[in-house]
DNA sequence: ACATTTATGCAACATAGTTGCAGAAATGTT
DNA sequence: AACATTTCTGCAACTATGTTGCATAAATGT
């Protein structure tokens, strides 16, 4: 709870109610999940206040956008060097076709690609689909 | 003309005026385009035949989706080895952060990425962002 | 405790995509 | 060419996802 309260103020963000559930919730799932996701999860909360969380969170570095094939936005939180100036996640997602479930490889570097003459690189994307090991 | 008949027709699709014209746009196109860009080029075609339309291409092998950033799906042309029974679009795509558009790199492959125990990977999606030709 | 800034909740709106169904067009057969 | 069959198209209605404006509530700094 503590915890939670100073990842928000290290991002410059307030500490709230609502904010700490979220983060708790992402710690709980261990996954990317949707704005949909959240709401289920509490339900009490305001749709809007909860998009407008996801948002803050993002830009301040605390989650990321996962891209994956469906078109909804999904999140993850982002590993400790993150911040709103930055963020540093440059590592594979993985989907999961039987679970449906998108997890982090934070461990996993997206590999350096060399492109023809012209193209200039800032950020990569990858991800990886396939059966995730709870489903093999 | 007859060349598009015979794309369709190989790919099991009876010929109409309106998948002729998509495929057409997306061949003057040459880049990843948005059921409302489809829309804006032909704005006598019914909407929702559009989206018919571009979901029966897909299902076909004539196109893939291009999976990036923003939350609307996007579709470039398949190579000729796609069908319906299996799309064959393993390689890399990029998105230009300036004129946003995004392009298939028709040349560039994934590359295998070696996973933990217990991850079979079936496909995968790379997008590269970045500067485009043009816009350096 | 107070002033200032920022977050929340509600209503209304905007955009993206889907479903059902009737009439039109494409295809196969005679 | 005419017909029967299958598939496509267009319209209406609906669902899902995301956004904006504004008043009130809560967090922060003094
Ligand atoms: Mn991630
Ligand atoms: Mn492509
Ligand atoms: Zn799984
Ligand atoms: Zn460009």
């Amino acid at each position: 709870m503590a915890d939670l309260n100073h990842i928000l103020k290290t991002h410059g963000l307030r500490t709230t109610a609502i904010r700490r559930e979220v983060m708790q919730y992402f710690l709980n799932e261990g996954k990317a999940v949707s704005h949909q996701d959240v709401e289920g999860a509490m339900p009490k909360a305001d749709r809007v206040t909860l998009y407008r969380t996801l948002a803050a969170l993002e830009e301040s570095g605390i989650i990321h956008q996962v891209i994956d094939d469906d078109t909804v936005k999904k999140y993850a939180l982002c590993g400790t060097e993150c911040s709103g100036d930055h963020h540093h996640d440059n590592h594979v997602h993985f989907k999961c076709e039987r679970c449906n479930d998108t997890v982090c490889l934070e461990d996993i570097k997206i590999p350096h690609i060399n492109l023809p003459q012209g193209y200039s690189v800032d950020s990569g994307n990858l991800l990886l689909m396939g059966t995730c090991k709870s489903c093999a």
